[in-house]
DNA sequence: CTTGGCACTCGGGTTCGGCGAGTGCCAGGG
DNA sequence: CCCTGGCACTCGCCGAACCCGAGTGCCAAG
């Protein structure tokens, strides 16, 4: 018996009901595809597959379909991904060449995403755990406000407002805080997130006397700025994709939506997906159906792939029914993916 | 004949077809509510209804539902909103209390709008229209960048990375630039978006020879920074509640997220809302079904309210299908938009 | 103006076969 | 040993016929 052909066989199930989305059967089979043998032969294999568990009938007499352990081996050891066409690729780069900073590539890429795979796209923005400060300032803003910047070397840049009460010099103020703004930058800059949180009790204990309180209320700020920095954040498009490509998994729709609206769930996806993808995090990962329950994603399936410049800052991907066309799915995250680490290296 | 009794029927019959979502018949109308008359009666009003085209009939032999003018008449003459309970008011209060800054309450408001209304939610971002700089900070970040901030007295924050090409003594660009920050900041702090944009020219002109190059730079990186911030943004959240409630308006389902995810149509649409209004543009204001149609929304309503500190700033609300619980849901957005103008104006 | 009666319409749900796709098994041939 | 054609069987889907009942419009009487 033939292995080789019991899994071309497989793989012709997978396409067939990609395609169609209907049960596909032995007679059909051998018609679409040439497998050079009859459909009693097919027969015999499917019934072996079904045995091993990689396809499924949903009714009696009906065609088969793909379980989720089928759609595992067929994209482990079957899929050769689709590349894609030039005109494709110019298209890519020409739209996210048009970016001017981090949020407008964010921006871009999840829509170009969602629009060239026609599914909901997700993307993670670029991991702050491995960043480090390149800045920080500090600037009166009247009365006893003060703004205080963040800028990292990814080029995120968080900001808040701080309430400076226990200042109680007002004139002087402003020369207090281009001083501790000083100070700060000596004690962080080019240092690690974590890092510089650690260092920043430090600046206090150094600050003159009379004015420690001042710097203890500007450096808490500052601690809360570095550990939001930290915070990791998602960006999604494409969601009416879902209710188009998925009308069949028209059930679990609303828990899906929801799902995608809480980005805590999202980042938790994206997180072990970054975990079980090894050694080469920038290598394309793919979660299969059940594989995604315990997140309340039913029916549903996720590509994505590490993207960043040089090293793996964050994951971008898509996400779609079960049912999807993964050669075609995986070949865009991937050239998504490339094309922007090559734009964030500039 | 009883010109109230026409209008207490068509009330019924919205509420009935709101509740039940099947359309209404004479018989069960004069059995859930105490109309007093009989279901003959009740037929002939329903037919001069039909007549002056505030209700329908689907097929020739059904109840009738409610057409757009019928909800039309129903939220301007015929809706006494319910108030919420006080176990209501303590729990949108406490949940809005525990925001921390702008973005915070933004997004606080929204997700609270949607799950208490159970439809999705938009809520749109402080206008700048109206808003004026109180401070434009530039720092150096080495080499020839500089990051520009801008900072409106709404609280909201513009930052984006400047290159400064024509820098040609790269050490003594950090004082250049401090001297051009105060230079900008003393032509345009305080004043509007818009005007602050046309006092940038002057700041080019009454800059030292030789440093023209870096100035116009940084002043065309500014500009760009007051047009974005004039720029209107919307966050909307709930869209999950729209397959839920409208799993029959699921037709149009797709292009409705479709259009939630085009925040400019949003914009518009709440752009519409707000000069509809009139002069009141704190009120309430509705839109129901084909008057959205222009904006891709199908069988859409949408109730809103402006919201702001003492000035009416943006405006919120949610969106659901046609056949939505009007007094409730505006009920709703009105006491989240008193809530909302409350916290901002601490 | 309201009311009860009455004939009529028509959409929705149900039942019932027929059709056809698809299967599993088996005996025969390479 | 594997492939093949044949054959009986199983069901799900589809269309037709059918009934039922809710709802209506009209009319004559109070």
């Amino acid at each position: 018996m033939s292995d080789d052909r019991r899994l071309a066989v497989l793989r012709a199930i997978v396409e067939d009901y990609v395609s169609t989305h209907e049960p596909v059967g032995s007679k059909a089979l051998v018609e679409r595809h040439r497998l050079g043998v009859s459909p009693a032969t097919i027969r015999n294999d499917m019934a072996v597959l079904e045995e091993e568990g990689y396809i499924a009938q949903p009714h009696t007499s009906a065609g088969r379909i793909p379980t989720d352990k089928g759609y595992r081996l067929f994209v482990d050891r079957l899929a050769n991904l689709k590349p894609m066409s030039p005109a494709e690729r110019r298209a890519i780069q020409a739209f996210l060449d048009g970016a001017v900073d981090l949020d407008d590539v964010v921006d871009r890429t999840v829509r170009l995403l969602a629009q060239i795979t026609r599914q909901a796209a997700v993307v993670q923005y670029p991991s702050l755990s491995r960043a480090a400060v390149r800045h920080v300032e500090l600037v009166p803003v009247g009365g006893r406000s003060a703004l205080l910047v963040l800028i990292t070397d990814t080029g995120r840049v968080e900001q808040r407002v701080v309430q400076v009460r226990s200042a109680d010099d007002l004139d002087a103020l402003p020369e207090q805080l281009a001083a501790l703004r000083d100070r700060v930058n000596a004690a962080v800059a080019g240092k690690r997130l974590k890092q510089a949180r650690e260092e920043l009790a430090g600046v206090v204990r150094a600050t003159a006397p009379g004015q420690e309180a001042v710097a203890a209320e500007v450096v808490a700020a500052l601690g809360e700025c570095l550990t939001a920095g930290l915070e990791e954040r998602v960006v999604i498009a494409g969601t009416a994709n879902l209710v188009r490509s998925g009308a069949d998994l028209s059930a679990s729709l609303g828990s899906v939506l929801e799902a995608l609206e809480e980005h805590v769930v999202l980042l938790r996806l994206v997180q072990e997906m970054a975990e079980e993808g090894g050694a080469d995090r920038g290598a394309l990962s793919v979660r299969i159906g059940a594989e995604n329950l315990h997140l309340g994603l039913p029916e549903t399936s996720v590509v994505t792939s590490g993207y960043g410049e040089g090293e793996v800052l964050a994951r971008l991907g898509v996400l779609g029914p079960t049912r999807m066309d993964y050669p075609t799915t995986m070949a865009a995250v991937r050239a998504v993916s490339r094309y922007v680490s090559r734009i964030l290296s500039q």
